[in-house]
DNA sequence: GCATTAACCACAG
DNA sequence: CTGTGGTTAATGC
């Protein structure tokens, strides 16, 4: 844990670039910064939530236990806020978030926070701004969810990672193929049986987590056509 | 009917 | 935790 110092912050959220210095001082005084390992929990589904979560490098999953199983919400990457909706009016955490890989948060103030959307209109306006992207995102992702078939999924979520993550057609998937199922509704045997399929293809070439994608075109007819 | 798809189960590595 | 094979239920042509 380790004090930051948020007017020399290097990844300030959009909102936060509209603070002045004196709220980011202010700021300064109400937020710790705190490191986890891939695997820690970074806060917990029914426990208390007290302070604005905002993730500044790394790479977390958002989950919800449902009444069968765990289910991945999203992926989410720095820098963006993590725990909005779960905190800004609720008591308790309404979902967990989980490092996946290395990650490093910043707790800010609920109170000093909530301060800053009641006087300072630009922070707010960027902050529904970014809360609505989040928010489409969101329906796109259910839709995909509930439509694609295994393999249309599949191939979404290894571009999402190549794209949207590493920006690099060769990754190492920061999921197990269980988790991979839980985040695009799918069991583990057919994300392994899907992913095996797509190696014989030759679209992609696999060994155990580590991805290469070979025929990125491919992989967006199958996202489209199953 | 027949084919396809994906979940469920079981077992091996 | 993964990969694979067999089985089964649902859906579509």
């Amino acid at each position: 844990m380790s004090s930051p110092i948020c007017q020399l912050c290097e990844v300030k959220s959009s909102a936060a670039r509209h603070l002045s210095d004196k709220e980011l001082e202010k700021m300064n005084n109400h937020c710790v910064q705190v490191s986890y390992k891939k695997g820690e929990t970074i806060f917990k589904q029914g426990s208390f939530s007290t302070n604005i979560t905002y993730l500044r490098s790394g790479l977390v999953k958002v989950h919800i236990l449902g009444p069968e199983k765990e289910q991945i919400i999203k992926i989410a990457k720095a820098p963006s806020y993590l725990g909005i909706p779960t905190t800004i009016d609720e008591e308790i955490n309404q979902y967990s978030a989980t490092a996946i890989m290395d990650t490093n948060v910043c707790y800010i103030d609920i109170d000093t926070f909530k301060n800053f959307l009641l006087t300072n209109g630009n922070f707010s306006y960027q902050l529904v701004i970014d809360l609505c992207q989040e928010e489409l995102a969101s329906y796109t992702r259910c839709v995909n969810r509930a439509q694609k078939n295994a393999a249309g999924k599949i191939a979404d979520a290894l571009l999402f990672f190549k794209n949207e993550i590493f920006e690099s057609s060769k990754f190492t998937l920061p999921l197990s193929r269980e988790e991979l199922g839980n985040l695009i509704d799918a069991t583990r045997e057919s994300v392994s049986r899907t992913i095996a399929e797509l190696n014989n293809d030759g679209f992609i070439e696999v060994s155990g987590k580590h991805i290469e994608i070979l025929r990125e075109e491919s992989l967006e007819i199958i996202s489209r056509n199953g």
